[in-house]
DNA sequence: CTAAAGCCTGACCCCGATGGCAAAGTCAAG
DNA sequence: CTTGACTTTGCCATCGGGGTCAGGCTTTAG
């Protein structure tokens, strides 16, 4: 029943110091033994499952703990999540956009037949004064190491 | 012709501070007026708007220094620039891809029904040991959030 | 000349979500 | 008891900067 941060963090694959995290932001309670180690129990399970689900989909910890707050009071977060869904699909979709328009960028310069003096005939091409300096700050937040699929 | 760094900031939408860094990384190289002014010219304004463009799509400025690299080469760069450039392509199509599958997936969680009781049917179908997990490591590069595919 | 604005270096703290390492205490098995 | 695996806390690092401060220098406009 109950079972320490190794134990936990194997059954939902994550790892204990990812754990110790989420507690630490207050999206888990950890009972302490009298050693001072923590003990979870099957409910800790479900909610961390629940986080590294959220997590996968791209939901960052802060929305998660709003999903989770949601859960205490009873309420159904079905039509929260539903709603963050709809805006990762948002992003998700200017993201390919933004790619689309890089490779046809990079696809200009390797059409850039080769220089014979000295120097690269790409640099040279290298200044478009096209578009993409517009900076779309911190709006897109995608992966950031593990890939998926 | 010349200018000072607030300028060139100025002129590629960035900041001062960005600048520096971009030149302490050592993506950019500044001259410096008798008075320790950095000096830039229009080649440097060319570089900047690069970096811009690239860390807008998500590359990250080790990579973007590689590109750098050789670009600023006048030895003869023009191959390795072409096959670095036929590199960058296939990793952007890999991650259009990548985030196509992605969509995919948010699109089909989006027509999971409302459940009835305690927990978010959403949550629950999603797996992210199933396919997700295994690790392509440092393959994605690019927002904060973790994409799966 | 003065004042404002810009620039210099360097430093420190912040974000997300961990990874790595270290010293020290605990648990379980032989 | 010993060993080794596990756990604790805590600090430092990542990436790409943003924000702020300090103290001092330069440039430019009035």
């Amino acid at each position: 029943m109950m079972m320490y941060i190794g134990e936990l963090a194997r059954r939902v694959g994550a790892t204990p110091k990812a754990v110790r995290y989420y507690e630490r932001l207050g999206l888990l309670l950890a009972r302490r033994a009298p050693s001072g180690y923590r003990e979870f129990d099957e409910r800790s399970v479900e909610i961390v499952r629940m986080i590294r689900r959220a997590r996968f989909l791209g939901i960052p910890l802060n929305e998660v703990r709003e999903i989770l707050a949601l859960l205490e009071e009873h309420s159904r977060p079905c039509e929260h999540v539903r709603r963050l869904l709809r805006e990762r699909r948002a992003e998700v979709a200017q993201r390919i956009a933004d790619l689309n328009s890089f490779d046809r960028f990079l696809a200009e310069l390797e059409s850039v037949p080769a220089g014979e003096s000295g120097g690269c005939a790409i640099l040279a091409c290298v200044d478009p004064r096209a578009n993409g300096s517009r900076h779309a700050k911190n709006r897109i937040r995608g992966t950031q190491r593990r890939g998926c699929g």
